[in-house]
DNA sequence: CTGAAAGCGCTAACAC
DNA sequence: GTGTTAGCGCTTTCAG
């Protein structure tokens, strides 16, 4: 079998195997009615010119591209690069390829030629795998009520009329937040993730909730805000030590934030979880190999995306049988909490 | 602007603008024959429909996708997504779209039907991103000479009449192996990576060539196989202790197994750099942040993306415009060594 | 069971 | 400047 320079057309495969084309046609896409004969003979004078019809043409005409739009941002980072990850593998999975666009920044606000640039590919889906910032969903209210595709978005708040599927951070928070009091912890900071993320404001909530809850007095210069980053984390973390001098533990909103806490606790002679307890957030693989071992809230962005993948393909489906629509729903995976040593000094 | 729900086409813009759609065509191309007023009046239209040219139909009669397919692996490693990065961000900037397809495991064997698949689509290059291990370059050999579009490989061992932008992983070897040296330690272990990878085995000829270079002497015990894992790299470690007892230094071959290596040391209650000295590769971000700061080699993994997508876009334009063709080339870039706390005791 | 005609949405090549 | 014809590679529809 091999890859011809010149690709052959099913012109030359019908006029080497001597029938119409139609009838090369019904065999590559093994219609019945066709003769075992002819079926055979067509056949090898496929394999004999290595012919591989045009997925272009067959779209074209089919209205249908067995392809999905992925759009993305910051795949610099694990977590859009784990999405993207579990994304790719389970669209493979299923049969359809896959169209991708990253977008330069995650505020990028001229997604309209993006969007035109998937569907002038005829793309039967697009996935929205950008995370929810500032107001880069506002462009949503606008045009989804015309949109002619299937869309499913990838961790954004709950909205009336539109699919998405998100890890509940939230829940994410206060697993955090419980396990931290329930190890005798009561002076618990928290370094932010930027709060115009969506993700970043649902894990503070639950922080600031599980404080009220258990009576605990919250106050502004307990937490501070970084970027994500191990270096934002740094900084984070030497200005919470400063304007919380008696802070016992702090969550961290994710878990390169919180190798920088564990890193500046050490530079202070600190010894954790003794004198101060930390978890993080996200799981990502290296946590486990930090010094000591990272608490953290395990967050299966793969799984996400494998769902995601699913339910897009579902509606696709339905919609293509002409089946009652399927109505968008929003679908929230639950986190689960890792202890490890940064946390446990019960 | 809005995106309309059925699509319109070039005909019926014509129809509404009173024109053929030839002229329509000459429109949304630029081209230069259209009277002024022609051209207003069609713009209009197309504007008031928001019409957009289908993508799919121009490939098709063009010959011609400005789509590039790209074949990675392993996404959810640091290394194969950042490369992804460079290459969505070049692609894009380029004007060009990407057609992803990731490959199940690093060594699946059967690629000619990724390749059919991506070149059913008329793709007007492909990026080949796997890494080379074991005998998954095999297939290169039948059927490049008769493979009809460019093809660009990421991270290869060099070959003739092929295209190659790699990493100088030898070079970041013998960095990170000089380096220890000048530090004064002369006991230098090794983690290797899976040594059916090309690039660990770089590496680790490295640090042989550089021990001997050095005049010490080297033993089959001086050094461990991990799989690049913060996990494999703990057991490693493990091992390495026990086969190498004066060892004074390990050059490890990645940074999630250089953090594991930081972590059982700290267990052993050894001194870093004092009683041992560390050295990565990589680069990853939070490797400054590790306890003690992690000296690495720093491979740009995203710029090594980005000159792929140029090379193989300059080889699609110069062949579309029928100029010299351009020949296969191995391009090779230049690591530099970050020295951090793990391995500076002078 | 098989083929001829028409056309998906667009553009190349030619006419006028 | 503009329109006409033909056709990219395939499938749909309908005739036989």
């Amino acid at each position: 079998m091999t890859i011809e320079h010149r690709r052959s057309t099913i012109k030359e495969v019908a006029q080497a195997a001597g029938v119409s084309t139609q009838t090369v046609s019904r065999v590559i896409n093994d219609r019945p009615d066709v003769s075992p004969e002819t079926r055979q003979r067509v056949q090898g004078i496929i394999q004999q010119f290595g012919y591989q019809p045009s997925a272009l043409a067959r779209s074209l005409i089919q209205r249908r591209s067995y392809t999905l739009g992925v759009v993305t941002a910051g795949l610099k980072y694990i977590g859009p690069s784990r999405t993207l990850n579990g994304i790719a593998e389970k669209v493979e999975e299923l049969g359809y390829s896959l169209l991708l666009k990253e977008l330069p920044k995650f505020t990028a606000n001229n997604i309209v030629p993006i969007l035109q640039s998937l569907l002038s590919r005829q793309v039967d889906g697009i996935i929205w795998a950008v995370p929810e910032i500032g107001e880069n969903r506002a462009w949503l209210e606008d045009q989804l009520p015309e949109f002619s595709v299937p869309l499913v978005f990838i961790t954004m708040a709950p909205r009336q009329n539109v699919s998405i599927v998100s890890v509940d951070n939230y829940l994410g928070g206060r697993l955090a937040t419980s396990h931290l009091l329930e190890q005798g912890f009561r002076h618990i900071g928290h370094i932010a993730g930027p709060l115009d993320w969506w993700e970043a404001r649902q894990r503070m909530s639950a922080w600031k909730d599980g404080l009220s809850e258990a009576g605990l007095e919250f106050q502004d210069n307990h937490w501070v805000e970084g970027n994500w980053s191990s270096a934002s984390g740094a900084q984070a973390v030497e200005k919470l030590f400063e304007q919380y001098p008696n802070m016992d533990s702090i969550f961290v909103a994710n878990d390169q934030m919180a190798l920088s806490a564990l890193n500046a606790a050490h530079h202070k002679g600190l010894m954790i979880p003794e004198d101060i307890g930390i978890v993080g957030f996200d799981n990502i693989p290296e946590s486990a190999y930090f010094w000591p071992s990272l608490t953290t809230v395990h967050q299966d962005q793969y799984n996400v995306a494998k769902v995601a993948v699913e339910e897009i393909i579902k509606i696709i489906e339905s919609g293509w049988q002409e089946l009652e629509p399927i109505a968008p729903k929003s679908i929230v995976l639950e986190p689960t909490l890792v202890t490890r040593q940064s946390s446990l000094r019960l």
